[in-house]
DNA sequence: TTTTAGCTTTTCAGAATATGAGATTCGCGT
DNA sequence: ACGCGAATCTCATATTCTGAAAAGCTAAAA
C-alpha cells in the first residue's frame, strides 16, 4: 500500500493495525478467523487477538456464532452519522426517486474526496439489474461520468491536484488512459453541459452525470443517470441529461443554491 | 456461548482514545477543533493532535475549510460494506417501499444487537413528517414496536439476557418501565402476533412492528410502521398489522426463509 | 472411549511505543 | 503591527503494547 500522504509523519501503530483488521474484514465477504486475520496481517496471534477483543467491546467488529469475526454495526452507525453531516443524501433523495421513475434507469449521487469520487446514494428502478456499485465505495475520476462532471466545473487549480494525484487506470479498452485526453473530454463537458462515461469503466455500462453546483458555483457533488448502453442510447443522452439538469435544479434550490446558470437547457433532437 | 458479556480485560489505549474521539464527533452536530476534541476528552493537546492526524491519514475524521474535525467518509464506506454482510437491507428495501405506498406511512427495518434495537433502514412517504430517527441509531427494547416484535419470539433464555441488561429508561408517561409489564407485553404481542409502541417512546408517535423469522424460525430482524397517532389509530392497527406480515412474508421468501405460521391473519374489523 | 490437530484464550516480563510538557509557529482580530 | 488563542512539533521518559510460550477448547479421527 503506497502511501502518498503529504505529512505521514504522525504515527499510531495501534491505530494503524486496528483500521488494517477492519479494512481485512470489510474486504472479504465471509466473516474471519483469529487465525486467518493474524497470519493475513503478519501480526501474531495473541496481538490479533486482543485488537479484535477490543474492536469487538467497540462494537466495530462482531462475532458470528462460530466464533469468526465480521464488521460491526457500530460502524454503521458511525458511517451514517458522518453522512448527516453532509445532508446533501437526504435533501438529494426524493429529487433522485423522481430522476429514476422518470428515467427507469439507476440514478447515483456521489461526492469528490480527496482525488476520488464516493458514491453516497444509489436509487434503482423497480425491475433493473443490478448495478455493482456499492454504495461508499470510491471509484477514480477519470473513468466516471461522476468524475468528470465535477471536475469539469472545478477551478483549474483544483483539477491539476486531482489529476496528478490520479492514476489513469485502465478498466476497459475505452477508458480515458492519459491527463491530456482527460483535459480533452473535461472541456467536451464543459460545452455540452453534460458528463459522459461511455463503457470506459465497465463493458456495456453507459452513465452521464451532471454536477450540483454550490451557493459559489462550486461543483459539491454530481448526480448520474447509469444503465445498459443498449438502453442508454446516444441518442437520448440529452433527454436524460435534460432529466438531469431538472434533478440538480431540485436539489440546488432545496439546499439554497443557485441554480445552474448557462447550458440549463439542451437540444433534444427530433 | 451463553454469557454475551466478553470480560472488558483486553485493553487497547490507543482504540479506546481513538474511538473516543470518533463518538465525540459523531455526537457533535457541527465539527469541532483540537482544542476542543482535547479538553473534553481530557487528553493532552498534542496527544489529541497526533490522533486526529492519524486518523485523517485513515480518513475516519476530515477537516473543514476552518480545519475544525468532523467524522469522514471513511466511516460511510465501513458502515455500507459492514450493512452488506447481512444483506437483509437490500433484499428487504422493495418490501418496505410497497408497504409504504400501501400504508402512507413511515416504515423501519430493525436488527436485535446485543440489547437493543439498531434501525438499518427507514423509507418515508412522499410527503410526511420527517422522523427524528436516524438510520444506525440504536434504541432499547422496551419502548419500541420493533424491540418488542423480536423479544415476543425469541426463545426464554435470550429474552433474559436481554431484559437483564436493559435499563428501562422512562420517555413518556406510557413507557413500560419494569421487566415484569414487559413480559406481560410481550405475551400481548405473541397472542396477537404483532407488537405495539403506544407512544411508548415519543409522545403522539405509535408504531406496529412484526418480527422476520429466519429458516430456524427464530426472529432476525423486525419490519414496523409507525405514524402520529392520529393517522395511526387503534381502529387501523390490524388492518396495517397485515399489510407488514405481508410485507415480512416476502422478506422471508426472498431470504429463502419460512414466512410466519400461525398468527399469519388477523382480522380485519369490517 | 482416547488421541490428535487446529484453533482460541490467557499470561507476563521486556522493550518498543505512545505520551505529554513545553517550545514554536500559525492565523485571526484589533 | 501586535497580541492572543489555537495548531503544530520535538524529544526524553515510563507507560503501554508486544509477542513467546503455554494452557484451554472443540471437533474430528483413531
Amino acid at each position: 500500500m503506497r502511501d502518498a500522504s503529504p505529512q505521514g509523519t504522525y504515527k499510531v501503530q495501534a491505530l494503524d493495525r486496528a483500521f488494517a483488521v477492519l479494512d481485512l474484514l470489510g474486504e472479504s465477504d465471509t466473516p474471519l478467523g483469529l487465525a486467518q486475520v493474524a497470519s493475513s496481517l503478519q501480526l501474531h496471534k495473541s496481538t490479533a487477538h486482543r485488537f479484535l477483543m477490543v474492536l469487538e467491546r467497540h462494537r466495530m467488529v462482531e462475532r458470528t456464532g462460530n466464533g469468526k469475526f465480521r464488521l460491526g454495526l457500530r460502524l454503521f452507525d458511525y458511517g451514517n452519522r458522518a453522512i448527516e453531516q453532509y445532508d446533501l443524501r437526504e435533501r438529494a433523495q426524493p429529487y433522485l426517486r423522481r430522476l429514476v421513475s422518470e428515467t427507469e434507469e439507476t440514478a447515483h449521487l456521489a461526492l469528490l474526496e480527496a482525488a476520488r469520487v464516493i458514491y453516497i446514494d444509489k436509487i434503482e428502478p423497480a425491475r433493473s439489474v443490478r448495478m455493482i456499485t456499492r454504495i461508499g465505495a470510491s471509484h477514480p475520476v477519470h473513468c466516471t461520468s461522476v468524475g468528470k462532471a465535477i471536475l469539469a466545473f472545478l477551478p483549474e487549480d483544483r483539477v491539476e491536484d486531482v489529476l496528478r494525484r490520479t492514476r489513469f487506470e485502465r478498466f476497459t479498452h475505452r477508458t480515458i488512459t492519459t491527463p491530456e485526453a482527460l483535459r480533452v473530454e473535461l472541456e467536451k463537458t464543459r460545452r455540452r453541459g453534460y458528463a459522459v462515461d461511455d463503457e470506459e469503466f465497465e463493458e456495456g455500462l453507459r452513465c452521464i452525470a451532471v454536477p450540483v453546483l454550490d451557493a459559489q458555483r462550486q461543483p459539491v457533488a454530481a448526480v448520474s443517470v447509469s444503465g445498459p448502453s443498449f438502453r442508454v442510447t446516444a441518442q437520448k443522452l440529452p433527454a436524460i441529461a435534460n432529466h438531469l439538469l431538472q434533478c440538480v435544479r431540485g436539489i440546488s434550490m432545496d439546499m439554497g443554491y443557485i441554480p445552474m446558470g448557462r447550458a440549463a437547457r439542451i437540444a433534444v433532437p427530433a
